[in-house]
DNA sequence: ATAACATATGCTTAAAAACACATATGTTAA
DNA sequence: TTAACATATGTGTTTTTAAGCATATGTTAT
């Protein structure tokens, strides 16, 4: 007989923002306000491309991010607001300072500046 | 070479909301805005004293909690909200609905009446 | 058709987290 | 001082999660 499941959704979201990788990736999205490709999104954080893919994946379960494919790159971008608790937490996410991830934010300017050239 | 540590705190506060009976523990002390004893949280979650105990541990260790103690009792309670980020988290901890959680408040409802007779 | 690139995933291992049981510590009451 | 109660923790086990490596899948360009 299992406990009942309480909670599930807010605790699969606090789940899923509760690494390194995933989180810095909700981080980005929310600041950078664009969609990114897993590419872009391995050089900026400097992780390996199947870990971004595993983390990308587990964020899309739990429907914080949405995936659009084209061409030969998938853009990741955060799901619309659609829950005030969601909106609450992305909130929350967006004022983690930036000098937290300047690396990451330099590295990702740079990255997003040459897509125009 | 160890990767820098960013966003630590915040990484420690969503994995600490990642587990139900955390979760659920954070949930209470929000919604009856009482401080209330370990053995009154094992009633109501209808968990192991150990457990509860290692749970409200972590809690503490992250500042989502703290304890007060009186005679053989141990007092938990939130935190007082001293950052913007705490804030939204814990309005969004708020909005998780009642319903959720009818059982465990019915008990705790019954339980904090108990106190006074 | 083949090579190069972008992404995803199967499989194994390693590390972390949760649990269970016993027991220790500390407090109050008899 | 002993018993009963409240809480915490040491230890071993199981479960879950993350990482690493190889490789598969799918797309574009030659």
């Amino acid at each position: 007989m299992l406990k009942p499941m309480v909670m599930d959704k807010q605790i699969e979201i606090f789940k899923a923002l509760s690494d390194a990788t995933r989180l810095k990736i909700v981080w980005l999205l929310t600041n950078i306000d664009e969609k990114i490709c897993v590419s872009e999104i391995v050089e900026v954080l400097d992780e390996h491309q199947y870990n971004v893919s595993r983390h990308l994946k587990i964020l899309k379960k739990v429907k914080l991010v949405e995936e659009v494919k084209e061409g030969k790159w998938v853009f990741y971008y955060l799901t619309p607001i659609q829950s005030e608790f969601r909106k609450l937490i992305q909130d929350a996410i967006k004022l983690i300072p930036e000098s937290k991830m300047q690396n990451e934010i330099n590295k990702c300017k740079i990255l997003l500046g040459k897509r125009d050239q």
